[in-house]
DNA sequence: TGTACATCAGTGAACGCGCGTTCACTGATGTAC
DNA sequence: TGTACATCAGTGAACGCGCGTTCACTGATGTAC
C-alpha cells in the first residue's frame, strides 16, 4: 500500500486509487481511523527503513581510511541528515501525514500507538545523538539537563539502548530532530520557494554549521 | 475577525463563529478561497505585530547599561525568538494555517498575494539576522553565498532595507527562520510532547547555542 | 413632521457534491463427499 | 470426475452529514420631497 499522489487521505480516494470501491475498505479496517492509523504506521516504517539505511549504509568508523579525524561521524551524520530531507522531498504526502496537520477530524486509538515504527526512528535519532556526543559534550556541555525533563515512556525505551547517554545527549537528539526538521518542513510546504531557487545549498550550509557546532570535522 | 477555536477553518464554521449563516458571508467575500486569504493576511498581520513588538520592546543597544559587550542583541534576539514560539503557541490555528498544511482544497489568488503582512515578518527576519552578521561573519563565514542563490522578488525588497547585508547574511537569515521553525513547529503540531514534559527547557538550550555560535553574548 | 422610496446587511430554503458508513447481494474460490 | 456447499473479497445502492454556493426574500436604515 503506497500512500498515495496529490488526492487528499480520504477513505474514499484511498479506495478508488487501489480500485476498489469505498466499502470494500471495510474488508480490511473497522473504521477509517484505523486506515488512517495503519497509513500513519506505513509512513513510520518507509522513513525508519530510509533512515537505517543511511545510517548503516556509511560504513561506520574507517580505521586508517581517508575518514577525518571524527572517525568518520561527521560524514556520516551528514549522509543521514541528506536522507531524511531527501525522503521528506520524496514523500512530501507522507511527511505531511506524520509531521503536519493530522486529517481533519482524525482521531488516533486510544491505547496509544502500538510498537509503532516511530520509535525505531527515535532510536535512530537517538544513535545519531550517542555517536556526536562524546566530541558535541566539550563543545556544548550538559546545559543543566536531568533525567526527569523527558518523558518516562521515552526513556524507558532510549536508556536501555543507549547506557552511556546522558540526559544532555538525549536533548541534543531532541535539539538536533528540530534543527533538521526546521528547514526540511518549510521545504516541503513550499515556504522555501519563494526565497531561494536551490534550497539544497542553503541545507547544505546548515549542515555544515550543525556539524561544526558538534564538534565534528566536515571535508 | 479572530481566528477562531477549535473549529476546522471552513466558510460555515467561520460564519457560525461570528453568529451570521453561512451565506452572509458573500456578502464580504465573493468566493471561500478569498475568505481564506484574508484570514491568512490576518495571521500574517498579527504575527508581524507580535514580532515587531518584541524585536522593538527591548531597547536597541544600550551604551552604559548592563548589556553584555555584544550591545545587548543577544538578549534582544533572545527575546524576539520567544516571542515567535510565544506567539505560535497561543495561535497555534494561526500558526497552522500560516505554515502547515493549507485548507484543503486551497488555492492562492493567482496574482500573487498582496502587499502583505508576510513581507513584514520576513523583513523583521532579516534585521535580526542583520543585528546578528557583523559577529556572526567572523564564526560562521560566508558560505559560498551570492545573490543569485535568491529569488529575485525577494531581493527587491530585503536589499534596498539592507544594503550593508552581504547574501551569507541573508542566507543567515533563512537558517535562523528555519532552525527555530523546527522546534516551535513540532512543538505546535504536539510531537514534543511525547517526549519532554517541558519543552521551554528545550527551547532555551537550543537557543543559547544558536545565540553562541553567532557570537553574541548571552547573560 | 410625515410619507415614499432606495439601499443593503443579513435570512431561509434549497442545490449538488464528496464524505464515512451500512446493508443486502454476488460471484469466484476452495473443500467434502 | 462431478456435484453441493461454505467461505469470503468485493459490489451497488442507499443513508445522513457538512460542505460551498445560489436564489429570492426581508426588514431595518437613511434620504428626498
Amino acid at each position: 500500500m503506497a500512500a498515495g499522489g496529490p488526492d487528499a487521505i480520504t477513505l474514499r480516494a484511498i479506495a478508488r486509487e487501489m480500485g476498489m470501491t469505498a466499502n470494500a475498505i471495510y474488508g480490511y479496517f473497522a473504521t477509517r481511523d484505523d486506515l488512517v492509523t495503519a497509513l500513519i504506521e506505513d509512513v513510520h516504517t518507509a522513513l525508519a527503513d530510509a533512515m537505517e539505511e543511511a545510517w548503516n549504509g556509511v560504513a561506520p568508523v574507517q580505521p586508517g581510511a581517508a575518514a577525518a579525524d571524527d572517525g568518520g561521524a561527521g560524514e556520516r551524520i551528514r549522509e543521514w541528515a541528506r536522507a531524511f530531507r531527501g525522503w521528506a522531498l520524496a514523500n512530501p504526502q507522507g511527511f505531511r501525514l506524520v509531521y503536519g496537520d493530522p486529517v481533519p477530524g482524525y482521531r488516533p486509538p486510544e491505547g496509544g500507538a502500538a510498537p509503532s515504527a516511530a520509535l525505531r526512528v527515535c532510536l535512530g535519532l537517538t544513535a545519531v545523538a550517542a555517536t556526536a556526543w562524546p566530541r558535541a559534550a566539550r563543545l556544548q556541555g550538559g546545559g543543566g539537563f536531568a533525567w526527569s525533563d523527558f518523558d518516562a515512556g521515552l526513556l524507558d525505551k532510549v536508556r536501555p539502548a543507549f547506557p552511556e547517554l546522558p540526559p544532555a545527549g538525549l536533548a541534543l537528539a531532541l535539539r538536533l530532530w528540530g534543527r533538521l526538521h526546521g528547514l526540511v518542513a518549510l521545504e516541503v510546504y513550499g515556504h522555501l520557494r519563494a526565497q531561494t531557487p536551490n534550497p539544497d545549498k542553503l541545507f547544505e550550509a546548515e549542515l555544515t554549521h550543525l556539524l561544526r557546532s558538534l564538534g565534528l570535522e566536515t571535508e
